[in-house]
DNA sequence: GTCTATATAACGATAGAC
DNA sequence: GTCTATCGTTATATAGAC
């Protein structure tokens, strides 16, 4: 039976999720093989190794990120519209798999040697488009003297603290789940306006 | 010789900067133990087990963080000072030990139970003065409408962001450890003013 | 391709001499 | 209190039958 395509698959999701769970030390090739439903000795016969699998779900899952971000920043889009387009995007990505970028955060801490190794091998090019727009703005007046870097790191930190700090706002706040999800669809709404307000952007 | 106290410390400073970075399944009792140049079966001499010594490490390190941010939004400075004096904390801590915000964050989306533990046993006391300060800024028209928590996860977000992404900033933005510093020195000037700008508050 | 059984190594933890 | 030696477990990984 052609199977082979298909057990890869069961193995490579039942990795994600558990990796994305425990962290790439926290996670035991027996739990995985748990969640999969599947014998232990395919995980090595599919992927070879723990580490070989850890590394094909961190491609791929990180490979999901880079590219959405990279398009945003460099597309035609007026200044306003981009920065609501990012958030989007991030929201987006929270609904389809929320644990996504704390899996990103945690494994980039852990091992910053593996993050800067991938972003070598896609070489993203900054500065980007939304450099320039910010730039220009800037010395048009349309928008208060601030850097490019900074107002970026600004907008990506307010629109992903709340997903990587779920566990401390659901719990500082006493937020039960259907709260902290009405949290977060709120929260998409207001937050363009609240960047584009800091940075005194007239329209 | 009376060493228990200064050996103790030395396995827990040592414990520390171990945990903080490889995180908890990721720390080896050898290397903390070469860490603090001392044998490893001292480590079970002075704290028992690895789960105790990470408890004592992080009940430790949690501690220096929450009665902080708490008695700031509980203080009676006005509204901005209370902005920018949050600021100024993080970047405070930031400058004592750099790891501390990023090993948090990590732990936290490890091991979430830890966290909500932790956090029961403090009992922080929710809504804070700062809630009642947006309150009340809001409908005397001083800012925009906003809910308080939406505003504390805006300024927690954009500030301590650079710090667990410190690897994705240097990387993207082509950091070397000089730039990044200045980087962030530059943002804690700025922070306050973006933030009160964004709701757009009236001096 | 899939299973059972097992090799091999690493890790946390302890016993016991000093 | 500090060391060496070692135990017991658990983890990754492989060998080999089917």
């Amino acid at each position: 039976m052609e199977e082979k395509q298909e057990t890869e698959e069961l193995i490579f999701e039942a990795a994600r999720r558990v990796f994305q769970r425990d962290g790439y030390y926290g996670a035991r090739m027996q739990d995985i093989a748990d969640e999969a439903d599947i014998n232990k000795s395919m995980l090595h016969y599919y992927f070879r190794s723990k580490d070989q699998l850890f590394q094909n779900v961190y491609q791929k899952e990180m490979g999901k990120f880079l590219p959405v971000i990279m398009e945003l920043l460099n597309s035609e889009q007026p200044l306003d519209q981009k920065v609501e387009n990012i958030i989007d995007a991030y929201y987006g990505h929270w609904n389809s798999n929320p644990k996504l970028i704390p899996f990103i955060i945690v494994e980039m801490n852990l091992n910053p040697e593996r993050f800067r190794d991938f972003i070598k091998g896609k070489k993203p090019d900054f500065p980007t488009r939304f450099d320039e727009q910010v730039k220009e703005a800037v010395k048009k007046g349309e928008i208060m003297p601030i850097e490019p870097e900074q107002l970026l790191v600004s907008i990506v930190g307010s629109t992903i603290f709340p997903f990587i700090g779920k566990t401390m706002v659901s719990t500082l706040f006493d937020f039960d789940e259907d709260s902290y999800q009405q949290f977060m669809a709120d929260r998409k709404e207001q937050l363009p306006t609240f960047i584009l307000n800091a940075i005194n952007y007239k329209q």
